[in-house]
DNA sequence: ATCTTAACAATGTTTTAACATCGAAACGCA
DNA sequence: TGCGTTTCGATGTTAAAACATTGTTAAGAT
């Protein structure tokens, strides 16, 4: 659906302001999706977000501002986020012996298991909500907006 | 700059996840923009969404039911968000005389008055955020989206 | 005309985000 | 070694979002 019937807007002031909006709606879209996939686990889509980097890692930790440096929102609080999935048990926390002003944090099992059971339920679909794109027009939106960025 | 080094990933799950990301990233990073740019006006990225949307239909009310369908993250709460700007000054509100359910909301002088400021400060580009693009690659970026969507 | 159902907006409550500040630990440098 | 500076993470506070509920009005059906 285009972004004029989305908006109900007839007309933009520009290309650029357009694929602005049309960036910002377009997130806010997949964002909803994946909140409603993980709606049944009671985690949000930053908390995901968080496991989902501390897996990448795993075994090795990473402290709490290397966190935040590759979460896609540069929240401040990330240590607040890592508060609340610490109290459901689903990462670890340790002061860093060679540093003591960092937080090693670390996936536990459970935390592991929780995202096994979410990507067997979602299957793959949860990064492909791009439903209508092939993979060629994937590549060239990423690099549009890596462009864009620029 | 790659999405790759934003997030220090090496590599992502598809193209598709790939692009997923992007669109997600490149959302904050240009909703940051207009915060920074919106900071010293005491409003919300929000909120201007709100008071932009009622200054298109100026002189023309819309309830609070179509400002929230024409909102780029489709809030459940516009009514607060329409009590924050009535609070300040920068709409009106009166119920609807043909549906008493409804409530008109109408952009003041006031509001109109800090559009401007805002526009002429910020001249277009609050809308140019998109530096590297020409205007035919906007136009296939969105055209993307609006696929991706489908 | 009456009753049921649906559409809106407002409100109450709980959770989370935003912002600034603080204190501890490491680093650089004299 | 000692001191100023910087880097981290935590915390306190205020503002805003998320979620469910309520009350009122309109529309539709019997």
């Amino acid at each position: 659906m285009k972004l004029e019937q989305e908006l109900k807007m007839s007309k933009f002031k520009s290309e650029w302001h357009r694929a602005s909006l049309n960036i910002i709606f377009t997130a806010y879209w997949l964002n909803d999706k994946v909140k409603d996939l993980l709606k049944p686990y009671g985690i949000t889509a930053q908390q995901f977000n968080v496991l989902r980097i501390l897996r990448g890692q795993f075994p090795s930790p990473l402290s709490t501002n290397e966190i935040r440096n590759r979460m896609l929102d540069r929240m401040p609080d990330t240590s607040r986020i890592v508060d609340r999935l610490h109290k459901q048990g689903l990462l670890d926390r340790n002061v860093c012996k060679d540093d003591k002003r960092l937080v090693d944090v670390c996936i536990t099992e459970a935390g592991l298991k929780l995202l096994a059971e979410i990507d067997a339920k979602a299957g793959p679909n949860i990064e492909n909500n791009l439903y209508g794109l092939t993979e060629e027009e994937a590549t060239t939106l990423s690099n549009l907006l890596d462009k864009a960025r620029g």
